[in-house]
RNA sequence: GCCGGGGUGGCGAAACUGGCAGACGCACAGGACUUAAAAUCCUGAGACGCGCAAGCGUCGUGCGGGUUCGAUUCCCGCCCCCGGCACCA
């Protein structure tokens, strides 16, 4: 009897595979595509078992896909750039390129351990040239087009981190790397024009069926499109006026005081004309040094000053005295806000604490009252009515409004991909031609993570000829945001090895877009926002058809280890590594997927784990014991007539859990009930086997098509088990003797005749209660049923004495007795 | 506050369209095998009560109500947990 050695097997295996090139695909037209894509990894030296769930769950769908007949694309790479490399450099004075290289190195080593089918072939790093040479010809073609943007504003800056962030990777105030407080800073910054697609964005989400709803969710808030209207307000004495947004146009009777951001650009002038400029400044200074954060969050108390100036209400021609205000957001709508502090509850708690006028304009049936020509009207047609009236008087113009910023993604840092800009005194801002492609960063010996871009203290890279004028310029020393790297490697999957253009648009024509992605919900908003974005852009660059590059998305849920998240320096990392050097690659997989459905967030349990070492063991041992009988009784087909009941028994079982496993993986992606349902079939094959061998077996143990009913059995559960224990399953298949491994093999069929129960037991309720059980035929009639029913005796103990008034018969499920 | 997801044995979970609640596994207990142990194989198990026993009864899916012959599932109200968003005018 041959031994289970787990290890054994994933070297031989993956040797195999490796040798075969098993996973490398090219297209295929006579097959139907399948793109299942992983989120890459950023190489951060260990993957852990957090990590690799994700990995398992796509190669479960990547294998199964594959014995389905699908030309399978599942390909890997490496999110190279970013910050801790660099950081780790100023630090001990690696080069990031040493220790990303090094890092990718010993990952991707993990992941073969545990036997991922990935496509290596089409392996990318985005720190190499090879790959952002296409960052910088996407970014040039953005500029050409108005995409990408320079201008100056105050941005969010991580004095760690010596960098920009963009809103979206700011988190709680602080920055969603190494969660130090951000600051303010004024800059020179490049911008892409995601709100360009702010609005297509929003309503093609409602078409991603199969995206959680807890992600569209998040993506609608994030996008944050709210409908209102403009509205001018002369200042008094002054030819100026001072533009609000509002969404509630209908209240404007009840407008009695403006308020501004603190940043409004009118906030100087108005200092400037005021009796004391310098303790106007200050207070204003208060304000916008006040913890941004708390201003955005409403933690900072509301507090204001008035200007001395007014405007006049354009419907009231009342004047409203301005004030500054530290919760008006400079970055919202036009930084101004009028006040309505009887319909607006921080515009009445400001309106209380200074004493400014509350003036109700609409009551509790949502009519308007006190409002001119409006009263009596409805708030939602007030709305439409005083927009028109606005935009007839030219004072105003009904808008919309998104939360969605444009995408500053000018980073200070090295380790990232040289924007290929040209600044030059006599034309300006130049693009870099694509012959000049890629702009290589240059060698940096010694990070001192001082200053501000590294790569302005390099002269050879800082000086060049303008590319129009031939004169002495500047190039661009910022690099991009990293989640541009990650906005569109999926599509360079497609097309690998291009030299050419970012990728050949019939290869990604063929296999995009991805089919099944999965990754963590973490980048429910930025990596998925900017791909949707990059989607957008390639197909207005006739480059791609489609717009959405994710048909389908899972978000994996963590793995905790006591009840927290695995990190580093909490000190409860789980190593792939060693757990495969104790039970093998295929019992980490299988106890990953069978512990919680793929969503779920589970707790990492080393007894979990071992038990299904043991299940693999067992089918093992129950594959092994058959083996020679299956081998010696040929392949000749199973006459299904002749069978013994324990023989169709098995059968039905084997058909009713294809018809399962099928279902759980392909369609619900519930891996859990997938492999509960092949363990149902292996302990129901032991039972066959006790059987078969038991010394008083007399039917049974004659029969000669048991074997092949085994093998039947064994022979399905090899297959179906493979997605998630693909070594030891291969290793099975070759002793079941195919010479040609799981790759030739197919996906079983399901036999709904041979599934098909001969009898089934029906429970029987009396008054909503169980009170009984009878066996029948499942297609046995109604009446013959109900009779059957009625004379059971419990049920009988239960209708004693009493009138039936209904039968209810749920065909094949139940029989329900109501009596009185 | 708003949005989304949850709450089921000692534990992880399952129950597909309103139809036997707790499949499957972990941990546990008993038996077989063994000199013994481990491993393996088999069996048991929601709680409580009655019974020598097969079995029978009552309760049971966060709490309270409702619809229904029948509710973990649908409806109304409430409590708690997790995640996201939150002064966005």
């Amino acid at each position: 009897m041959a031994e289970y050695h787990p290890q054994d097997l994933d070297k031989k295996w993956q040797q195999h595979w490796a040798d075969t090139q098993a996973f490398e695909v090219t297209e295929d037209h006579a097959k139907p595509k399948f793109y299942c894509l992983e989120m890459f990894a950023y190489p951060s030296g260990h993957a852990h078992v957090g990590h690799v769930r994700n990995y398992i769950i796509g190669d479960v769908v990547s294998r199964l896909k594959r014995l389905q007949g699908f030309n399978v694309l599942h390909p890997f790479g490496w999110d190279a750039f970013g910050l801790p490399a660099e950081n780790a450099a100023i630090k001990n004075g690696i080069h990031p390129e040493t220790s990303t290289l090094g890092n990718i190195a010993h990952m991707k080593g993990q992941l073969q351990r545990l036997g991922i089918s990935y496509a290596w072939g089409r392996e990318l790093a985005t720190c190499l040239p090879n790959y952002y040479r296409w960052n910088q010809w996407l970014f040039t073609r953005m500029f050409e087009k108005g995409l990408a943007y320079r201008r100056r504003s105050t941005v969010n800056w991580c004095p760690s981190c010596h960098t920009v962030l963009a809103n979206e990777q700011v988190v709680d105030g602080a920055c969603w790397r190494c969660g130090t407080q951000v600051t303010q800073k004024d800059l020179e910054q490049w911008f892409f024009k995601i709100t360009h697609y702010a609005d297509d964005l929003l309503h093609a989400a409602e078409g991603l069926s199969k995206w959680p709803e807890k992600v569209l969710t998040m993506q609608r808030n994030w996008i944050g499109r709210s409908e209102g209207a403009k509205v001018r307000f002369a200042i008094q004495g002054d030819d100026a006026s001072i533009e609000v947004f509002t969404t509630r146009i209908d209240t404007i009777y009840g407008a009695t005081f403006m308020m501004l951001a603190p940043e409004h650009a009118l906030v100087t002038s108005f200092a400037k004309e005021s009796q004391d400029e310098k303790a106007f400044m200050e207070k204003v200074q208060r304000f916008r040094s006040q913890d941004r954060s708390g201003r955005l969050t409403g933690e900072v108390e509301k507090e204001g000053f008035f200007t001395g100036r007014f405007v006049i209400n354009p419907f009231t021609n009342q004047p409203m005295p301005i004030w500054v205000a530290n919760y008006v957001l400079a970055e919202y709508g036009t930084g101004a806000v009028m006040g309505v502090a009887a319909h607006d509850d921080r515009d009445r708690e400001f309106a209380t604490k200074y004493d400014l006028p509350i003036v109700p304009v609409i009551n509790d049936d949502e009519v308007l009252i006190e409002s001119g020509l409006y009263t009596g009207m409805p708030a939602a047609e007030a709305i439409k009515a005083i927009t028109e009236e606005a935009e007839e008087r030219g004072i105003g113009e009904g808008t919309v409004q998104f939360r969605l910023k444009d995408w500053g993604i000018s980073r200070q840092r090295y380790w990232g991909t040289p924007i290929p800009m040209i600044h030059c005194p006599v034309d300006g801002v130049v693009p870099v031609p694509d012959y000049q492609l890629p702009v290589t960063l240059p060698m940096i010996t010694e990070f001192t993570g001082r200053g501000d871009s590294p790569l302005a203290s390099v002269p050879e890279f800082v000086n060049v000829k303008c590319p129009k004028c031939g004169g002495p310029a500047r190039r661009e020393t910022d690099t991009m945001d990293t989640f541009v790297d990650s906005s569109w490697y999926f599509y360079r999957f497609a097309d690998a090895h291009n030299d050419q253009m970012p990728f050949d648009p019939k290869k990604v024509a063929y296999w995009c877009p991805v089919d099944f992605y999965s990754g963590g919900v973490e980048h429910a908003i930025l990596h998925l926002i900017y791909s949707r974005f990059f989607a957008r852009v390639f197909h207005d660059l006739g480059m791609i058809d489609h717009v959405e590059p994710f048909t389908h998305l899972l978000t994996q849920g963590m793995v905790l280890k006591d009840g927290a998240v695995m990190s580093k320096s909490k000190g409860n990392v789980v190593d792939p590594d060693s757990m495969i050097q104790k039970y093998g690659s295929d019992a980490l997989r299988l106890y990953v997927m069978f512990v919680a459905p793929p969503e779920k967030e589970v707790e990492w349990s080393d007894s979990g784990l071992e038990g299904s070492f043991r299940f693999l063991a067992r089918v093992w041992r129950g594959a092994d014991q058959w083996r020679e009988q299956v081998l010696a009784s040929g392949a000749g087909p199973i006459d299904h007539a002749s069978l013994t009941a324990a023989e169709r028994g098995l059968r039905r079982k084997t058909h009713d859990t294809i018809r399962r496993v099928t279902a759980d993986i392909d369609v619900r992606q519930q891996m859990n009930t997938a492999v509960s349902a092949m363990m149902e079939l292996v302990n129901e094959l032991y039972a066959f086997t006790d059987r078969f061998s038991a010394a008083n077996a007399t039917e049974d143990k004659r029969s000669a098509q048991a074997p092949k009913v085994a093998r039947e059995a064994i022979e399905t559960l090899i297959v179906m088990l493979s997605p998630f224990a693909p070594h030891t399953m291969e290793e099975l298949w070759q002793m079941y003797g195919h010479a040609d491994g799981l790759a030739g093999a197919s996906w079983p069929a399901f036999d709904a005749i041979v599934a098909k129960a001969e009898e089934l037991e029906i429970p029987v309720q009396v008054n909503g209660k169980l009170r009984g059980r009878v066996v029948a035929a499942p297609d046995i009639d109604d009446q013959a049923l109900e009779a059957l029913a009625l004379a059971d005796p419990n049920v009988q103990a239960h209708t004693a004495g009493k009138t039936i008034r209904k039968v209810v018969i749920a065909k094949g499920r139940l029989v329900s007795v109501v009596v009185a």
